[in-house]
DNA sequence: TTGTAGGCGTTATCAA
DNA sequence: TTGATAACGCCTACAA
């Protein structure tokens, strides 16, 4: 009644463990026939190996950790998608370390058990490699295999989406549409540990297309990443804004809440006041928002790739790997 | 330059490898003066046990999954602090299983690795134990250890929170406070599976509470917990209340938010509004909120301490232990 | 109270 | 292309 283990699978298939290991690890050296046989008395034993005997014998933790800043945003789900998917086709685990703050970080950096357990790293969206130079330089084993997602690097592995360039598709979209320009943008953290370029890349992008277009952006808003900010400062904008208008909300949840003031004061959507968002939240094809689709899924299974090539002992210089975010028109920029 | 093992810290200590392996799992037989040498040995050498060969060698995994629902919140970060406190001391590792939707709680629970990586199973907030008796019957071995957090179930050791007592705690001092009685709930989730009792078990107790002092509640509210929405079901509700009042918000958030609509309209809190909010969170001192505080990390702690009852292989039937919020009185009730 | 040796379930090496 | 067999690092009898 015990689970099986790989010498259950050799006996039943009437082959040796190490040919066994050998299908399991995908090594080309196996006949097709055997393979065949070891797979059937797999499946029929229900086997499944042991995760921490394969680590003791191979010396590595098959385990990838990811290191992150929260994972209830929609975004952060989709990127996990990707990363988890490459990693599992690869027989990889993934522990998740969601970074609140930096105390949190600390303490995982400081545990000894996950010096254990990640044989490489991904670090999504704050550049944490100078923490691991700087303070942790001893208790980090050197070298672990990383990379960044969401974030730039000199000398390290990256997948990063394009934000300038999805400034600048919005911005080249809204010079175009006419009406007063506005944007608002989401305010970052200050914490210097605790950066995201995110949204002044946006901004750039956004700024240098409507200049080159020969327009200008009649007003900045500012707002932080919470619904009831959003909604006040789509107030504040609403208020102040010259009709029609177009504005680029550099995040859906901005966009949304705008959308939502619009609406409250009977404005029309598409024509007294275009919207384009970015993201390209679940809602927001239902609601007919404009707005910036982003492969994350696509980004994060690269990444993995990125990671798993080096895991594999490839030496090469580090590459930096650009997604593309593209601009989806809906309703709200069409009346 | 490899990692040191337990040959290396034995050889060093001049004892045998077993000697060692006792003094690191706290068997008793072993003379105080060797004990010490060995543990110099350890921190000479700066030894870490490798996990992965526990883990094979011992058949555990040493490792507990907790699922979670978020944990971006205040109250789920302090839960883990006590879970992960109590884990580490007994030596076990913890992964964290955030769960957002169903789809994501199948994947982990169809995931081959899980079975390997538990020798136990936090739920936290949501009672998940159905679940592994019906799909997962197969799947899931059969009596995983586990512990309920926040929640309740027939059968299985739990820890929570008296949120009824928290609520009548409230309503006590809500009643006895004077002013027109009202208060904001959170509205819960509508998935039969991601259920949660905590809100209206604040509500009963409250309920009770007030109608014991022979008082009555003029008006109850209900808010997602989403800062938008607070801010606008407390402007609903100031619009409509007499004052003055005293406001159940049951929890912080929505407390927070009714301060912050108060103050906007001149209101002076304490007097015109009197707020009773639920949380204790960080700003809540602060902005001298008069709320109630739990102890959360010591129901964390103490869930962790069932749990490894349990894995030491104690039988007894399940218990539950009830953890007490406490009010705490600031300015917000006092004017 | 302590040391020795066998075993845990893999992977990797080396012949065959 | 395969099958033995030696690690891997630890825990746990069993003996001393």
């Amino acid at each position: 009644m015990h689970k099986p283990t790989i010498q259950d699978v050799a006996r039943r298939a009437g082959v040796g463990v190490g040919t066994v290991s050998r299908v399991l690890n995908n090594h080309s050296a196996v006949r097709a026939s055997t393979r065949e046989v070891v797979l059937s008395a797999i499946s029929d034993l229900k086997y499944t190996p042991n995760p921490h005997a394969r680590r003791i014998a191979g010396g590595k933790s098959y385990t990838i950790s990811v290191l992150l800043p929260v994972v209830t945003t929609e975004f952060y789900l989709r990127l996990l998608d990707g990363l988890e998917h490459a990693f599992q086709e690869a027989r990889y685990d993934v522990a998740i370390f969601p970074l609140l703050d930096r105390s949190r970080l600390e303490r995982y950096l400081g545990s000894h058990t996950l010096a254990y357990q990640a044989d490489g790293l991904v670090m999504v969206t704050y550049n944490l490699t100078q923490i691991f130079q700087q303070n942790y330089g001893g208790a980090w084993p050197h070298n672990v295999p990383s990379v960044l997602v969401d974030a730039h690097a000199e000398g390290v592995d990256c997948a990063y989406m394009d934000n300038v360039l999805g400034g600048r598709l919005a911005g080249d979209y809204a010079a175009k549409l006419g009406g007063t320009l506005y944007a608002i943008w989401v305010e970052t953290e200050l914490d210097l540990l605790f950066t995201t370029r995110v949204f002044s890349d946006r901004r750039s992008g956004f700024l240098e297309a409507v200049g080159r277009a020969g327009r200008q952006v009649a007003g900045e808003y500012i707002s932080s990443f919470d619904s009831l900010a959003a909604r006040s400062v789509a107030s504040q904008l609403l208020d102040e804004a010259v009709l029609p208008a177009t504005v680029f909300a550099s995040a859906d949840l901005l966009a949304g809440a705008l959308l939502d003031e619009a609406q409250a004061r009977g404005l029309v959507i598409g024509r007294d006041v275009r919207v384009i968002g970015f993201d390209d939240q679940p809602w927001s094809k239902g609601r007919g928002l404009t707005t910036l689709h982003q492969p994350v899924e696509a980004m994060g299974y690269d990444a993995a790739q990125l990671l798993l090539e080096r895991l594999t002992g490839q030496e090469r210089p580090a590459v930096s790997h650009r997604f593309e975010p593209r601009l989806i028109v809906r309703s709200s920029t069409e009346g």
